[in-house]
DNA sequence: TGTACATCAGTGAACGCGCGTTCACTGATGTAC
DNA sequence: TGTACATCAGTGAACGCGCGTTCACTGATGTAC
């Protein structure tokens, strides 16, 4: 982050990091380009040389988040192998962590209103990270006789689907508040769920 | 929505529904004030004599959607009646046909990023359409024997989340995309879940 | 090692724009007599 | 029924602002000789 007089170094990741910053702080919609690039130490012109623009700008910053996001999905889908219960439940808690931990590039990821489909790299990043989540529930499904099993990406989806509420509702400050730790609701919704499909035993 | 001369009629209403457009079509970012007040027919001071400003008229939108949303899910409870199970099924339907029905109010409400807790009236508003999920949850929760029973708040919980959740990743246009139907995604999660707390037969 | 030069990342001034908000006003409406 | 008047919903002009974006430029950096 230290400027070296006239260039700048990385403005590219500055501004990058900085968007993220801002993000965080006021929501995709106060984030401001020109902000950014004040906050990078630099003329909002500068901003040019390396984005097309601003949502240029948010993309990347999304890209860069679904990267993270897969990694730190795939690195705890590895830990919890070769169990695929300790797996899947690994990667669950990990999409939790993710959204508390870099909450800039959660918000540019989901909540920014660019479309995952704007560039194929970030498309394939998303896809990278959906792919993880699947093929946990993929393996966890083996487990499940095959006439009461349900598609994986299915499976994926409604966990995907209750991890996003989760955090959309309960681990943000503004909105509802609820008297349980997202942290715990998440964790007893998805046993309550593997209860459901059979993966869990039924008593406590 | 007919004009008559000089003065309005219901401007107040007619700026509320224009700010339902303009946010099902173009986002909470894209919404302005000013653009609500032409589509209203009106001069952008105008709107100054209904609402204290911008963020003021969203929350009333919000707030009205909470009203919306609570009868729906009401009405839908007590057609369940008087079976538990029926009447809870029923709501969680409801949501989703909300959220497709009225995306306008959902965007206010969820993803406007004003806080529910803004005035008095949107936070009643809010808490009543959660006291009545809480209800379906309470009443369907007595068939579980107590010792394995959740707290019926959670169990609430868990269910508007994936219901959020399936709202914001399938049923938007931008985004994700899965195989399933929103409405099969919510219908067979919530299948699911019911089942692990034991309220659905095991068998398919 | 020193000099000439090409590269290109950043400057700074300028732009047009639409925003939210204010203000003194105007004229339609409704009521009292 | 007709007139005088109070009310107040809407006007329209104006404001200051910060935005995203463009452009010709400048000067630091790195390389060829």
């Amino acid at each position: 982050m230290t400027k070296r007089g006239y260039h700048h170094g990385n403005l590219r990741q500055a501004l990058i990091d900085a968007a993220l910053t801002l993000i965080e702080e006021k929501g995709p919609t106060g984030f401001t380009l020109s902000e950014a690039a004040k906050q990078a130490g630099v003329t909002p012109a500068a901003v040019y040389r390396h984005f097309e623009g601003r949502e240029d700008l948010i993309a990347e910053a999304a890209r860069q988040g679904f990267e993270m996001f897969a990694d730190l999905m795939q690195h705890a889908y590895d830990k919890g192998q070769p169990s695929a219960l300790a797996a899947f439940e690994a990667t669950g808690r990990a999409y939790l962590a993710f959204a508390r931990k870099h909450p800039g590039h959660y918000i540019s990821m989901f909540e920014s209103g660019i479309s995952v489909n704007r560039t194929p790299e970030l498309a394939a990043a998303a896809n990278r990270a959906k792919a993880v989540l699947e093929k946990a529930a993929a393996d966890l499904s083996k487990h499940i006789p095959p006439e009461k099993r349900p598609p994986a990406t299915m499976f994926s989806a409604h966990i995907w689907a209750m991890s996003h509420g989760v955090v959309e509702l309960y681990a943000r400050n503004a909105g509802t508040t609820s008297p349980f730790a997202p942290e715990d609701l998440l964790e007893t919704g998805i046993g309550i769920y593997l209860r459901g499909l059979g993966l869990l035993e039924p008593d406590q």
